[in-house]
DNA sequence: CGTTCACGTTTACAGCTGTAGTCGTTTACA
DNA sequence: TGTAAACGACTACAGCTGTAAACGTGAACG
């Protein structure tokens, strides 16, 4: 069926919050996603520079040059990420079954009152 | 509030193939684990003691001396791995709120007609 | 014009992960 | 009683990840 939309390798945990500042706001210098994540990380502008060059070479990030420099955007959806994320964990705990995991988090009692309502709600409204 | 109770490191991909077979009956020489796992991934005895030892020492699983072996039994329910890490999930890409991810599921139809029966009649248990 | 600054590129390196081989010891069988 | 099999412990090693410094180059400023 030819999945698998992501076009490349997966990104990291570090690299997704590099991925996070330019979801928030794109296109940015490399200075810029500095400013939005370094101080949080504990990151010099180093790291955060190999983080972007690593997120350009699996290509989930592109770039414009802008003069000199080079302006970094997404070139994954935030969405799509978090999609790719939620479903090899379902599969990966649950065979594939997102009510598993539901369930489950439910028994955790990981749900909090307003999850529940919240849900309910998304519900009603897919069964229209 | 003294969170955390995986009392140590993570377990990865590779190690959660030797769980699932602990998981799914314990307790186990190495040998009979190999036999549970090694096929389907392609591993040679000696990788299924190396994983078998890497979490004994991430107290992941215990030993029980049997003679001149060891038995292995996990020291971590499946059930609190799963929570474990569908909170990670959550938190890492919902900002914590699992209506969240519920909401991605569903707008990204990954959720099938049985998954959202299965979860509406989960939901009036809750409810009650 | 020289020098500092801002950038992208290259190199570094330790720790984790996947995958496995080797070694020393115990044990069961011949 | 020697010897092969089984086993846990130790060692190996390449690739990935986190974290960063060094280098080269063009630009801006003095």
């Amino acid at each position: 069926m030819a999945e698998t939309p992501d076009s490349g390798e997966r990104i990291t945990e570090a690299e997704q919050a590099v991925m996070e500042a330019l979801w928030r706001r794109a296109p940015l210098t490399a200075g810029e996603v500095a400013d939005e994540v370094a101080a949080d990380r504990g990151w010099t502008l180093a790291t955060v520079k190999t983080l972007l060059s690593r997120l350009v070479a699996k290509q989930a990030v592109e770039t414009r040059p802008d003069g000199k420099r080079f302006l970094y955007s997404p070139r994954v959806a935030r969405t799509d990420y978090a999609a790719g994320e939620s479903r090899r964990l379902v599969d990966r705990l649950f065979g594939g079954s997102a009510a598993g995991l539901f369930a489950h988090l439910a028994e955790a009692e990981a749900l909090s009152e307003a999850d529940l309502s919240e849900i309910e709600t998304l519900l009603r409204e897919l069964r229209k």
